[in-house]
DNA sequence: CTTTCATTCTAATAATCAATAGAATGAAAG
DNA sequence: CTTTCATTCTATTGATTATTAGAATGAAAG
């Protein structure tokens, strides 16, 4: 029957995004190109594998149209195909928290402590932060903060954060947040800090899950 | 590395839910899930495939947590685990059609005529609606229409339109959708009914997307 | 007890995929 | 020309997947 044939069309399509986003290693590097574009050598180091690998997990995710490239000078660029790409990866993160009890558990223990969690709704935090009433550092590299960050945060990257201290007040609070909630930057980070006297929290949030949640982010003029 | 270890298990979990949804019968049973509870024999018969090739598809979507059972008679019962999924695949398929040129072809060849597309926007639509000013119908099954609806629709499931004509004037713009982008129940039921003098175009939309998009659905009393 | 609905087990075929590695190629910088 | 970055080709290993089919099992209805 020729209606059948043309149903399965559709669905195979759609499941080639599906296919596409069945790989640990491309949801991993669609989370690091949800922070910004970055070269092959850079997305084949953070995941610790070979860079020919890489190449094949970049090369099924463009087969996909999820990410583009540019090339500048001998470094190829990656980048996702859009904003609706950043917000897929989000979706998917987000029903795997739901359902998946195993994710449950292995996010529980990477939280040091429960209470160190920031517990201000993203409205509230941004309205706090316009006021100054709070500090949001931004503790990702500098060319990811470049890239697009939350409003009013400034960038205090986990690599350089001892040397660009001068400016933080202990006095006021401050709330962390890095790629998302897989990442770690922001625990080093609220541990580093918390540890020389610092009154600082830990956002779960990362730019992507904020921009799929409908609030605004920003780029750097050079970014 | 044990952190590198950790971030492994993490992005498989996800891969759990990717897995599951990159198979095109997979993602079939989902849209037919999104519009309400189905037996695994109505959702073999639709997809025109043996009983025992659902029964492991279904296994595989119970398996990430995506389909719930429930036992009814000798009926075994599915459902969605909850909206995030219905959303999971709406954004799929959104994504799908933002960037496969394959797909976009396929469903332009599918409309019979872009003029029989409904052009306003859905809160408008809901207003004209409420106000009677056009009449939505929803064109798929009856038990469909009471698990979730659009509001202010009514039911005028297309196996029964010709007998449901009675109440449906010939002077008011008419809307009709069933089950998404992908479903042709809508499309059978313009040709219909404008061969019969009604003045009746098709949305896009069906329930899954309405309700992801934010917009209100309503149940049936008994649904 | 028989029928219906559904799952599970077994088995077979065919296909695809992940990871790794060596070798070759291409593109651009210096 | 050499180096670096990246891709592609080849090849292998190991694992998983989709589909179909026959047989057995279980659960509930009549």
């Amino acid at each position: 029957m020729k209606k059948r044939e043309l149903k399965n069309l559709l669905y195979e399509q759609v499941a080639r995004i599906g296919k596409a986003v069945s790989s640990p290693k491309r949801l991993e590097l669609m989370e690091l190109l949800a922070q910004g574009e970055k070269t092959v050598d850079v997305l084949a180091s953070e995941l610790s594998i070979d860079i020919k690998l890489a190449s094949a997990h970049l090369k099924a995710l463009r087969d996909a149209r999820l990410v583009e490239t540019r090339r500048d000078g001998k470094y190829m660029v990656y980048r996702l195909s859009g904003a609706d790409v950043a917000h897929l990866w989000v979706t998917l993160r987000l029903v795997a928290e739901e359902h998946l009890v195993e994710l449950q558990l292995a996010l529980q223990r990477m939280v040091a402590s429960p209470e160190t969690l920031a517990q201000v709704g993203r409205a509230d935090l941004l309205e706090q932060a316009r006021r100054g009433e709070v500090i949001v550092i931004d503790v990702r590299p500098q060319d990811e903060y470049d890239a697009a960050h939350i409003l009013f945060a400034r960038s205090m990257p986990l690599a350089e954060i001892e040397r660009r201290l001068k400016g933080l007040p202990k006095t006021r609070d401050i709330v962390a947040y890095c790629r998302g909630p897989f990442c770690m930057l922001s625990d080093e980070a609220l541990k580093l800090l918390s540890g020389k006297g610092y009154r600082v929290t830990k956002m779960r949030d990362g730019v992507a899950e904020w921009q799929a949640a409908g609030m605004p982010v920003e780029r750097s003029p050079g970014g």
